[in-house]
DNA sequence: TATAGGGGCTTACTTTTAGTAAGAAGCGAT
DNA sequence: ATCGCTTCTTACTAAAAGTAAGCCCCTATA
């Protein structure tokens, strides 16, 4: 009975919000999913792989930045979650590839809806931080 | 005309799916919004003010787990981004509450999605981990 | 006047995490 | 026998996060 969610019992007192709860508690299992899931890369691959299975080297280049190290570490990490798969064929060199699992492809769906809204309003934030970094300027303190 | 975005005119023989292409470049606004957004503690901040303005002290008790430099530090970001108002009610002392902007609201719809699948699939997530960890002793080498 | 305490931070220091560069295993081709 | 390709590791360094303490402004208490 991890932390209290298994059987939890909706307390009607609290919780106004029913839905974000959960990971908001430090010792809970959402709290771990939460932290890899938005790791520094674990959305970008999970989102890389949204479109199908990637050998590791077509991820890593897919994902502008990302260092073999740590493409390495995260498809790890999402592998023991149960969320990427990871598939040797056997040839030689063998090729690696990877893919969602369907507990994966579950996920990627808001992420990508998140995706989409940072595409949309990147700007809008660049516009907003070049405010206010202007307006710091002006205000020395 | 940053990183080649705001013109960029769809080469047709790549991105099969258009949506989730800006953030993999690493030198897009994207990718710093996706950056800010997924740290460490910006979904839980988002989030935490998704439900109605915060104070700080309020924030810190929602958001188990983290220190007052990080939360701090990470509503500096957002409110640098334009996701998150900064209001000092000129009381004595001070109240300082925090909100979100009609702009952050439009992110957390996406971010509360990622909230409730992590809240209902945690559980099948931790029983791959277990199932995995299981294998991988069996397994030595 | 001294003292304690709350709220909202910041600063100095330590630990953890990520980035960089190099290398290793396994194989086939030259 | 050496080269190179692919998928990772392994050292080492840099950046980010965690910890603990303190600061500033005010208010209440004695």
């Amino acid at each position: 009975m991890l932390c209290g969610v298994p059987v939890r019992p909706q307390p009607p007192e609290s919780l106004p919000d029913d839905a974000a709860d959960d990971a908001f508690r430090s010792d809970c299992p959402a709290r771990v999913v939460l932290d890899h899931v938005t790791s520094r890369w674990g959305v970008l691959v999970l989102t890389g792989l949204a479109t199908g299975p990637l050998r590791f080297h077509e991820l890593r280049t897919k994902i502008e930045g990302i260092s073999e190290k740590m493409l390495s570490q995260t498809l790890r990490t999402l592998v023991r979650d149960g969320l990427v798969e990871r598939a040797v064929e056997p040839s030689s060199p063998p090729r690696v590839s990877y893919s969602l699992t369907p507990l994966g492809e579950g996920l990627t769906q808001p992420l990508q809806h998140l995706f989409i809204w940072i595409r949309d309003h990147a700007r809008l934030v660049s516009a907003a931080q070049e405010r206010h970094d202007a307006r710091s300027e002006g205000q020395p303190g």
